[in-house]
DNA sequence: TGTATCCATGAGAGCTCTCTCATGGACCCC
DNA sequence: GGGGTCCATGAGAGAGCTCTCATGGATACA
């Protein structure tokens, strides 16, 4: 499942889209003028955008363009009416991901857009951000952002983090926690868990580390 | 520049597109039969593939799932002459980064090569590993693998390291370094970039660093 | 309700990290 | 060689991090 924008103009294409890619489980939004894409593209509630270049108010090249300018990694596949090499030659290096001419085959649409989700996937999972829900760690500086505020780890908060979030919903108990986070593979005979517990709580929000009595705790996502 | 192996059996169209990309500043290399495109391709030697899929001993869908089978992770651009829905869907289903059937125009298939590059280059730069030489530094984890041992490293540290390691060779004045590792864009008036070239230099190996008498320092690659 | 167990949290010791400062050595130029 | 500038490095202050410990509250269970 996947969350995507499509910036498409003739209610007609929008509508066959959308429909098509709901039965495939993505959650689609649709939105037909650029400017309302664009904003919509810099919230950062879409895994990926479908961009019509013909549009009102801002066209699609201006929409790639604002969003690349913005520092926007999302993946985009246009789509236009305007089957030219010069076209597809600006979008390309204008910063799409790809590009379709219209008429297209939507089985094609389809495969194209699995193939940028399975790359965003791929690199989402080497480097850049865990993510679960409201909350994403970012592998790479080691901040942690909740619900669009960001907040600073030291080094064994960030690692209690990382663990947990890999392991969501999963009741991890006191000995992997120190395994995983502390690589200690003994009983230090104190509670440091407990105490990093509660500091990452005062971060991430208490709900988010639900305690169960008697086994250990559980990120909850 | 970009290091591309092209597999295609039809010389005509091998040869058009070497010379078009070597024009490009690419390196190129060209094969002709599917099982000799396996195993370059899986040398190690190549960024990218431009893969045809009619081709002898192996196809060339059969190449690309023996590819991704090995774990590897190179782009691969399908070049066709069978222009089918299902043959589309099915390179990009099956690990294909994109897909153009012939005829094509070769401006098109060099914006889509870009992109892929682009793609790949920004996966490098963010993952990984930053390396130089002999010299690793595992963005990762933060540890810094010199001549195969490895040594932890501060925070700070870390930053200073990483900054010498992407600028291999150059020289890096107290006023850059202050600014790229420490966020610093005023002069605080101490020495402390001596001192943290000083730390780093334990952990790296004394001649790594050297020191630009009066203008700052230089990492060697 | 009473009791035993389990958990949350404030206080604080010890350590590491970061930075500053002072000193002495290295280097350059005349 | 002398004097001045630049750099390397040991010592140490202060801050933040990591962990321990003790206390009191929460929870489960008879």
């Amino acid at each position: 499942m996947a969350r995507i924008l499509i910036v498409e103009d003739e209610d007609r294409i929008a509508a066959f889209l959308a429909k098509g890619l709901s039965a495939d489980g993505h959650q689609v939004s649709t939105v037909a003028d650029g400017l309302a894409g664009l904003e919509e593209a810099l919230s950062g509630a879409f895994d990926l955008m479908v961009l019509d270049i013909g549009l009102p108010t801002i066209d699609g090249f201006e929409v790639l363009d604002q969003l690349r300018a913005q520092g926007s990694r999302m993946p985009v596949v246009v789509l236009t009416a305007r089957d030219s090499v010069h076209d597809t030659v600006s979008a390309l290096e204008g910063g799409a991901d790809d590009y379709l001419a219209k008429p297209f085959r939507f089985a094609e649409l389809r495969a194209r857009i699995h193939v940028r989700l399975r790359q965003q996937d791929r690199t989402d999972a080497e480097v850049g951000e865990l993510r679960s829900g409201s909350v994403g760690l970012d592998l790479r500086t080691r901040r942690l952002r909740v619900d669009g505020r960001e907040s600073d780890l030291s080094a064994r908060e960030f690692a209690l983090a990382e663990v947990l979030l890999r392991h969501p919903g999963q009741v991890l108990s006191r000995a992997q926690l120190l395994d995983l986070a502390w690589g200690m593979d003994f009983d230090p005979g104190s509670n440091v868990v407990d105490v990093y517990v509660g500091y990452l709580r005062k971060k991430l929000g208490s709900a988010r580390v639900e305690t169960v009595r008697g086994m250990g705790y559980r990120f909850q996502p």
